[in-house]
DNA sequence: CTTATCATTGAATATGAATGTCAATTTCAG
DNA sequence: CTGAAATTGACATTCATATTCAATGATAAG
């Protein structure tokens, strides 16, 4: 669970540190396990999967620690919200991974990504237009996947 | 509540009751009232607030049908769900009203809405591409309105 | 190292929207 | 009309999210 070719965690670990003691707030392992195992996994996790998994390697972790520093995650920028209509809140990595869109199969819900630059253009064309200041944005689409049509 | 200007729903009417006839579902006042009152309201109501206008008319509606009765127009094509990310579903008329993207004031909650031809276009462009089938999409830009920055 | 302070943890509990249940009522085809 | 079947509305349940709180842990100062 370490020489796995993804690159050393450590930038994002700087990062989740440098954000806790800015904020007086505590650097803790769980804080770092967490943070590790949901750099290690599938994207689009939503926090009661990445509880399940980080339970494997650790079962004494407790729901609402994972639930709470996912949200310290997106507040630092290490990770990014996203939802699919399920009802429920999944997250994604977002450091070194700009915005983008998801095309969300309606019967097997499997996802595809998708780059949105030349959306991302004609967004900010319309904010600035009405006078809007855009901050972030969310582009989903829903239908068949090749499979499923 | 009737010489509003606002064109007469005679047309939405005529929709939602061939709908429940096509389904063998029966047409009740209630069902009808609903459909008014959505429709003489403002843009992005929730169940709740929907049925809190109905109930000043007739305060024996029920919540659960109101609920289901948005569930029934949705599926008839007269609303439409959308969601800005504040944990509840909101519905708006949808015939005669092609798709659009909301600017969502994170400060305020303002919404304003943009069309989306272009960026439909992107949409079913990339979709092709990758054998996808779009069937709807949803794009909303949240960051602050003019008054809010 | 020791201590004091204050954040963190995790189990339990609360919240709130969405959905299900069911007996009484209403619709509507025959 | 009449009866079968759908509807209604109060209430209960579910489920994700959010909060509470006593015990534990981290960190800075001495
Ligand atoms: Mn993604
Ligand atoms: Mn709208
Ligand atoms: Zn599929
Ligand atoms: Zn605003």
């Amino acid at each position: 669970m370490k020489a796995e070719g993804k690159g050393d965690m450590k930038r994002e670990h700087e990062i989740l540190i440098g954000f806790l003691k800015q904020k007086g707030l505590k650097q803790t392992d769980q804080r770092e396990k967490i943070l590790d195992i949901f750099l290690s996994n599938v994207k689009h996790v939503s926090a009661d999967e990445l509880h399940a998994t980080i339970r494997k390697s650790d079962p004494r972790i407790g729901f609402s620690t994972v639930y709470r520093t996912l949200k310290i995650l997106t507040e630092c920028g290490l990770a990014r919200e996203v939802n699919f209509g399920d009802g429920r809140a999944r997250f994604e990595r977002a450091l070194d991974k700009g915005q983008h869109g998801h095309l969300i199969c309606t019967n097997c819900g499997k996802t595809e990504e998708f780059a949105i630059a030349t959306i991302e253009k004609s967004i900010k064309q319309i904010s600035t237009n009405v006078g809007f200041r855009p901050l972030g944005h969310r582009l989903e689409v829903y239908g068949l996947c090749k499979r499923c049509q």
